[in-house]
DNA sequence: GTTAGCATGTAAGGAGTTACATGATTTT
DNA sequence: AAAATCATGTAACTCCTTACATGCTAAC
């Protein structure tokens, strides 16, 4: 029971990975990666870091060197941190390249972390998205062709913009693909978090 | 009780005074004018007629017609129309120009009616939706400055494609209150459904 | 010493989907 | 007459938000 949303899960999952935070940070944290999609609340974030802990994927962080040590004898910040467990869990998901990880939520999660994905993986995920794309192209087309002359203007024009930006996203994507295999070519397993190349063309 | 979401109210009254219909096709309609934002469902749309018949908004159009009449005694089809009273709310829901007029969802819809929609109150709908961007802009760009060198280049670049689809949005907004204003210094206040501009030298 | 912001949590409820249950009508 | 698809509806459940309740810590 309470199967909390998978991406926000894989989200938190990652995020601590990264490095571990309380909830307030980590809700931060949150906003800013995933913020373009979406802003979830304290009412969500709690009760997911409750379920993880659970499931043991996540620990309380001992108190080690804790930075205040609260006047009283209580705690006021709690440390996540991902266990063992967590870990080969956090690792399954990120090399899941399944249908499910071009789906509009989970992509931007991957992609989030895609740092830490295998080179084959990101790949596999780049293409799979960019071909759920074009399939909602192709049906958002012959919709647009056999309503035209129906609607008005401004629908019209609705229907185009939104037709256009799939159409971005779809080359925003092929530019992502250009360079992955650019940089494939290159090196083997190079570093995860290699910043080395430029801006590609963006533009 | 039962407050059913407002946008979905709207787009049902919307689309029923165009041209009243029974459930099953006002969810294509609605998935078709709609479409590009969310996808209704059986188990949302019944409900929101049901809501609407209790408030008097909507009632069944008699039998009139009744393509087929159905072998047994039983209705098959329930079409819905739009009452006066309904008539009365849905004018009054097309020229709010409220701040609700410009949130994501809403503003689809009130865009899909713009055909039936005071030549005034379009344009301050535009322009507040195109502030609203402005704004979510600003804060985005601040934000991509704050985390700039601390987020790895895939994360930097959907930041960064996000951005990019709001511009575009602000754009295409302009494109659309310059056509406006060219239009309205032709003619007063010009029938609601006037088919007459041409396309607007889109793209 | 009180406002502001950090920090954690819960209960209630809103907005919708999925899956089911049921039957009429059209096509094959 | 079987299969598809049109048509209506409901119950259970999902996922998230809002609003509340609580207390610590820092700044003014």
């Amino acid at each position: 029971m309470a199967k909390r949303s998978e991406v926000l899960e894989f989200a938190v999952l990652g995020l601590l990975q990264d490095n571990p935070m309380h909830g307030y940070e980590l809700r931060k944290r949150l906003n800013s990666v995933l913020g373009t999609f979406r802003a979830i609340s304290y009412g969500s974030l709690y009760p997911c870091l409750k379920d993880l802990l659970r499931r043991d994927l996540i620990e309380e962080a001992g108190p080690a060197d804790a930075g205040a040590p609260t006047l009283s004898g209580k705690r006021a910040k709690i440390v996540y941190q991902v266990t063992a467990e967590g870990k080969e869990y956090l690792a399954d998901l990120l090399e899941d390249s399944g249908p499910q990880a071009w789906e509009d939520d989970r992509f931007g999660v991957h992609l989030a972390f895609f740092g830490r994905t295998d080179s084959e993986v990101r790949m596999q995920i780049l293409q799979g998205r960019r071909s759920r794309l074009e399939e909602r192209l192709a049906s958002l087309r012959s919709s647009m062709s056999r309503s035209r002359e129906r609607l008005d203007t401004y629908t019209l024009q609705l229907q185009q913009h939104g037709l256009d930006s799939v159409e971005r996203e779809v080359s925003w994507l092929r530019e992502l693909i250009d360079n992955e295999s650019e940089n494939k070519s290159g090196g083997g397993a190079s570093a995860a978090s290699d910043p080395g190349h430029g801006q590609p063309a963006h533009r």
